[in-house]
DNA sequence: CCGAAACGCGAAAATACCTTTCAAGTGTGA
DNA sequence: TCACACTTGAAAGGTATTTTCGCGTTTCGG
């Protein structure tokens, strides 16, 4: 039995294109050795895939066991399936050469280097993000939330914007929607949910105790819960139907983690906006026309 | 003995793409059962990769050893090196069929052109903005906001919570930063800003009227006002100092402007609070470094 | 039509490769 | 300082691949 699908419940996606973003978000949960593997891999995909487990290990320093390990973490098989997924990537690299080389954001850059690195920046997490999103989870958080009954949302700092972000949307199409902030009357609302709700956290480190606290609660009645985080090996996913990951940019000084991530957890936001915005198209679509409408309104006429 | 170059007279590159081709070349000089594994690894490679040699074996109703022969024969090692040269020739096919993402977004695509045009459209949008950006508006602007007494922020709708992600962040550097939501209470404390104060608008249309008459008074009582606006001929702009001018995107019937405009949003906020955090690096270093180690303690220990 | 030689082919042995187990090493918190 | 949990590589245990070997078949000259 070669095929079987053993799918681990981390990291399931084989992940084409997204490799170098899959190691990033998951070498925080990487041990030394296998983070040492992981960054060979990354950073030589093609050379690697010449090579078998033993050579890979003593390239890497360390042993068999470990390369297994960390290609298990990376949601194959094994090594001979990373192996072959790794060959796939070279193929691909070698036809797009694609250099794009940025230095982090310095104290002393230029304005005008910091337009541009930030948006370079950006635009890498979005490609990263895309290509990591697992549109499996994706189709079935989409599928929950359309037919909620009620659908509550939870997020603490800058995620509670992005929460905030979503809630809008959905509100906009004549869904029930909330987003809480004070994690207290989350919690107190969310003993409120039952089957047929759902409740979605977002926390890029995973591993907020005010956003999984009423997640867990929501669970343990029987919602359906999301969990859209960054770190989806993270305590959140314990309680957690549906995992959606964000890439994880790099971060500098000047560019803390929660600020990089809110980016690409505006991207899954969006997209299971649209998604829900599609299957619900009969009734969302008057009414975006009809908020939209309300809106007009309030504009001052412009001045030529 | 594993690598020895036992040369075949006949093919003896590994052939990366041309693959079909070669085998149609080779045939005639092919065994029956060769033929016939040729012909299934011609025929499906993607197929092919993901089997061992005894499955191709038995697909083809032939033996291990023939499966060996025949990869030797189109010029591989043996069965693992073309099999690795199936598994990239798979990724590259499967990249051929981009799924047309510069379309609009339809009510039937499935999810995961969704997520490939969304995340497209908002890598275009970033570019645009960037582009678009006028580099010595925003030096002005930045200067104001890292020498000013404080800072207010006005925004409606989706524009608040780009507002208020400008406002987290300038607090977290030791910056006194206020995002208005109720524009009546926005008005009333523009009324209280006077020269040394920054007040900073921001409205897609740049005719949103709960957020230009703040800016207004605001301008009228001598701050220095700064406005984020997609129309810089809007009426928005007769009250600020500064235009920051974002990009609009294409917008459609499930994708609102409204939604499209925050990124471009975000990518001038971010510019705008990076460009602050530099002029005032000497104090926002250890504010951001003491605001990260706050929040560190919320975190609940990760679970291995 | 017959027999010998060459060839095609697969079963099974041999090997290389991958995976799992396990125990020793290492750091960490009480 | 001890106990405990986590890392890690050595080695055992399995699979996959390669090689060997010999049987059956075809071919061709007589």
């Amino acid at each position: 039995m070669t095929n079987q699908v053993k799918e681990s419940f981390i990291g399931d996606a084989p992940a084409p294109a997204a490799l170098a973003a899959k190691v990033r978000t998951l070498s925080p949960s990487m041990t030394r050795s296998m983070q040492r593997v992981a960054e060979a891999v990354a950073d030589d995909p093609a050379g690697c895939a010449a090579l078998t487990v033993t050579g890979l290990a003593e390239l890497t320093g360390t042993s068999e066991a470990t390369v297994v390990r960390t290609a298990r973490l990376l949601g194959y098989l094994g090594y001979r399936d990373l192996r072959l997924a790794l060959a796939g990537l070279a193929a691909h690299q070698e036809s797009g050469r694609a250099p794009a080389i940025t230095t982090d954001i310095a104290v002393d850059d230029p304005i005008a280097d910091v337009v541009a690195k930030l948006a370079y920046d950006e635009q890498q997490t979005l490609a990263d993000t895309a290509a990591g999103l697992d549109t499996v989870q994706l189709g079935a958080a989409v599928s929950a939330a359309a037919t909620a009954r009620r659908i509550d949302i939870y997020g603490a700092g800058a995620s509670s914007l992005v929460g905030m972000d979503l809630a809008q949307k959905l509100l906009r199409i004549g869904l029930i929607a909330h987003a809480h902030t004070d994690p207290h009357l989350a919690v107190t609302n969310a003993v409120q949910l039952r089957s047929g709700d759902v409740a979605i956290a977002i926390t890029h480190s995973g591993s907020t105790g005010d956003v999984i606290e009423p997640l867990r609660v929501a669970f343990d009645r029987g919602a359906t819960t999301i969990a859209i985080t960054g770190r989806p090996d993270g305590p959140v996913s314990q309680y957690a139907d549906h995992i959606l990951t964000t890439s994880t940019a790099r971060e500098s000084e000047l560019r803390p983690a929660a600020m990089s991530s809110r980016t690409s957890q505006l991207l899954v936001v969006d997209c299971l906006f649209i998604g829900v915005a599609q299957r619900t198209y009969e009734s969302a679509a008057p009414a975006l026309a009809a908020s939209y409408e309300a809106l007009a309104h309030r504009h001052t006429p412009r001045r030529r």
